[in-house]
DNA sequence: GCATGATATAACTATTTGGTTACAAGTTGG
DNA sequence: CCAACTTGTAACCAAATAGTTATATCATGC
């Protein structure tokens, strides 16, 4: 990668000297959109593993193979930087979420499908879940402060509400389910049984983290869910 | 100001050589016990609004009204009090759990109890929570090194799976039953709806933490944890 | 081609931080 | 009552930390 770089970079110097560049060369030493791409990435992986107060910005800097000028240059400082990571991280999280269409399905299926949507999500973004707790530890204060996120309350409510119309209609759920309380008892599930899986296995000797465990707890959460909001 | 000290010093300088000083200054007295107790107090107020590497050794001397040597000569350094701190709120916890006796109670109603106990437990004490999520940022690390820890799993267990036991001799819940997958639903419920509330309130503008609202949710564990027992 | 602004590097600084030391004063056993 | 030990205070220190400056280099519009 470095080496390809460095190539790159004598390459075009060559070009330099045999003529003017109207060729754009595509990649260089220098590459903003990487760079701020990269660093984001790098202060992801720092806040998540260390949170804000353990995060270290040199850290970041290094990880991310660049400088702590660029840092300072793109985001301000470590608060914005730790804001962006926490808008970019619950945008990819939106965006998943419009993978899903249960309109057609059987509303039984439907719930079965929103539960192990968001199961897998957790599953797959680890991040995501250090930086939640990271946030909550100081309050939501960062995350307040964001005006992209007013309008981010999660598109699975809508369809978790459709969803829980129509199993009202078909007599097969309870009526005036609320749907919030629903999203947050699926998300509970998911969220404390990932989140904590390192006290809970140090106290009970227990392997959580075993793929049939993963799996079945997956289906643990459909259960308790469809359960808890059966007619 | 820096004048005013300087004369203070010198006044204080000419009452040491007018003659010695008998006057026993009151109550600057010595107490280990309480010296002890209050920093650790203070400790677990910092870590638990901090995290590990947000919380400051300075700031916690200062919130105990001690002094950083003290801190020091009793917990060793910074890892050795947050230890302390983690083991002291772990010992709350299980002393509280003590008080569970549902060994005489229907099955049902047992649960019911088991349930709210929980759910109490961690409103009555935010900072275990707050604990518990920066314990599992750092893959509960200074737990595991812990070795009081190892006989910590909980009581509820036991007292969980006898329930459970005697409802399925009823006919009322399922055969086969795990207990831990029970205790885990009960506390993720609780955990991430208290743990998590300021993100969630931010999302959704909903006032989770209402006195109305918390005890819906009390009822809301309960209601979905006998619905998934159920025979 | 070259002036200009954007992108990069590394060395630097002021402050904070965890941890220590010198020493004072209370406590206790003989 | 006094020597030895424990409990306390404050000043101190080296390392780390967030943030800055000086300066170089690339890209590109003109």
């Amino acid at each position: 990668m470095a080496g390809r770089a460095r190539q790159a970079t004598e390459n075009a110097a060559q070009a330099d000297t045999d003529k003017a560049i109207k060729t754009r060369s595509k990649k260089v030493s220098r590459n903003p959109q990487r760079t701020h791409a990269t660093i984001l990435e790098a202060a992801t992986e720092e806040f998540a593993a260390h949170g804000f107060g353990g995060a270290r910005v040199d850290a970041i800097a290094a990880r991310a193979q660049t400088n702590k000028r660029m840092l300072y240059h793109y985001f301000g400082d470590k608060e914005g930087l730790y804001l962006a990571v926490l808008e970019a991280t619950y945008a990819t999280i939106r965006n998943a979420e419009k993978q899903l269409d249960l309109a057609r399905r059987h509303p039984e299926e439907g719930m079965r499908e929103l539960a192990l949507f968001t199961w897998r999500h957790f599953l797959a973004h680890p991040e995501f879940l250090s930086l939640l707790a990271t946030e909550n530890l100081h309050h939501a204060h960062y995350l307040q402060r964001s005006d992209k996120v007013s309008a981010m309350h999660s598109h699975l409510i809508d369809e978790l509400a459709d969803v829980l119309r129509r199993g009202e209609a078909l007599g097969i759920f309870r009526p005036a389910v609320d749907p919030i309380s629903v999203y947050l008892t699926i998300a509970a599930l998911g969220f404390f049984y990932l989140s904590n899986r390192h006290t809970l296995s140090t106290i009970f000797a227990r392997k959580l983290t075993a793929p049939d465990a993963l799996n079945d707890w997956g289906e643990h959460i459909v259960a308790v869910t469809l359960a808890s909001i059966r007619a």
